[in-house]
DNA sequence: CGGCTATTTGATCGATTTCAAGAACAGTGG
DNA sequence: CCACTGTTCTTGAAATCGATCAAATAGCCG
């Protein structure tokens, strides 16, 4: 089975900053904030659409448990995945300031998510600097992001996304040298602007580098050092 | 010289929306809100720095003039420009939840910027939605970006910034028709993820096919409809 | 004017895309 | 349980778009 637990040998990855995960300033804070509102916490099961683009929107979404992918889509038809979200990520910021939703957020996994209506939000201001850091938050990570694809050859967009999501693995305790992966290739290639067959390739040749070792969508880092390096440029 | 009023026939060019402007919801509001507050109004030179990643952050800077860019660099020396700003922007909000600046703010023309200290933020709480939209609107903004560089060809991100800042002047009363780039061909190229060659051969093919005419930094948009099919495939 | 930076254009090269085909896998219903 | 269908993944070969290298021109400022 899959070791999800945390691992002495994790700590070699954490100073991973390229683009960082920087973990969110407030989970345990925000979810010990909300453990005493009338938070509504429900299921949601595999492809599942929590909230798709242009719906009204009432609530945020504290995801609990699980993974989502968020993803926007332009007119003529082209999609692109924003992001993918673990535990403790909060879905709908993007919208606060609009009566609807801005992005499509679908589960990649069962999850279960807690759902804090804007107007349960609007009574408790203490939150309110909990969703401007979020906010602040998911910036910084998008021009992180932008900042490695602009830059990156797609071997080294891959290594980053293996450490990025080691990175917040760890953070939240499970093991970041067990990575299973919740998306598809091309999912995977879609948010780091690669065709699927490029992402399978470039995994293809970090594993005979020795750097990972692919099963399919699992993943085993091999060689934190050396993936870390491989970003900075050999 | 240069024509910077607003003509009729620039109402062509509003529909656009890949990537939109979505012109900030909120420019008037905020500057009739900080004209009766003590902002410290300073003009800033071509190329002078604003405030640069790390250092202490103690102000937002709303841009009354001028031209601005932010970039953030990675360890490793790769830089990247997140964004050109005009009038209405407000630098530094991506940061609002941390100690220091998180990107570099660098002038690209003589600027006025209006200095908002926290401290009075902070006094002042009917700002906080403002600012919350602003940084709600600037992921939004980021991911039609992300989008857009990664699903266009050099061509059409091409295309698409110019209608994106011929929109953005527009909606601040400008022509819409003319732009006066204030960037380098690098820089544009560094923005769009693309290197000045790229940038400058896919302006000059807009320009024989007829669509702008180009003239150094002086760009004209001579077939705005034609652009935008162009945006959307052909 | 001279020295600098920025821009343009050409020629070549290479990383990634595209096209294609087969293998592995998951889910479904008999 | 297994055959069946569709999806996902992998790998190869060819094509292409943009990057890189190079050099000439234009523009700017002291």
């Amino acid at each position: 089975m899959f070791d999800t637990s945390a691992s002495p040998g994790d700590a070699a990855l954490l100073p991973e900053s390229i683009p960082s995960a920087e973990p969110s300033p407030c989970l345990q804070d925000l979810e010990s904030l909300l453990r005493n509102l009338p938070v509504q916490r429900r299921r949601v099961q595999r492809k599942q659409v929590l909230f798709r683009t242009g719906q009204p929107c009432h609530s945020l979404f504290l995801i609990h448990a699980g993974f989502f992918k968020t993803c926007i889509l332009s007119e003529d038809g082209r999609e692109k995945i924003t992001g993918f979200h673990l535990r403790g990520d909060l879905l709908g910021i993007d919208s606060f300031d609009m009566p609807s939703y801005a992005c499509d957020a679908i589960a990649l996994d069962t999850c279960e998510i807690w759902e804090l209506p804007l107007a349960e939000l609007r009574r408790t201001p203490e939150l309110l600097p909990h969703v401007t850091a979020m906010l602040a938050n998911e910036i910084r990570r998008d021009w992180r992001w932008m900042l490695a694809l602009g830059t990156l050859s797609a071997e080294q967009r891959v290594a980053a996304f293996l450490l990025d999501l080691a990175t917040r693995f760890a953070s939240l305790g499970f093991s970041a040298r067990h990575l299973l992966l919740r998306m598809t290739r091309a999912e995977l290639g879609n948010f780091l602007a690669l065709q699927l067959e490029t992402v399978t390739r470039a995994l293809s040749r970090l594993a005979s580098a020795g750097l990972i070792n692919v099963d399919g969508r699992e993943i085993r880092i091999e060689n934190p050092t050396a993936l870390r390096a491989l970003l900075a440029g050999d």
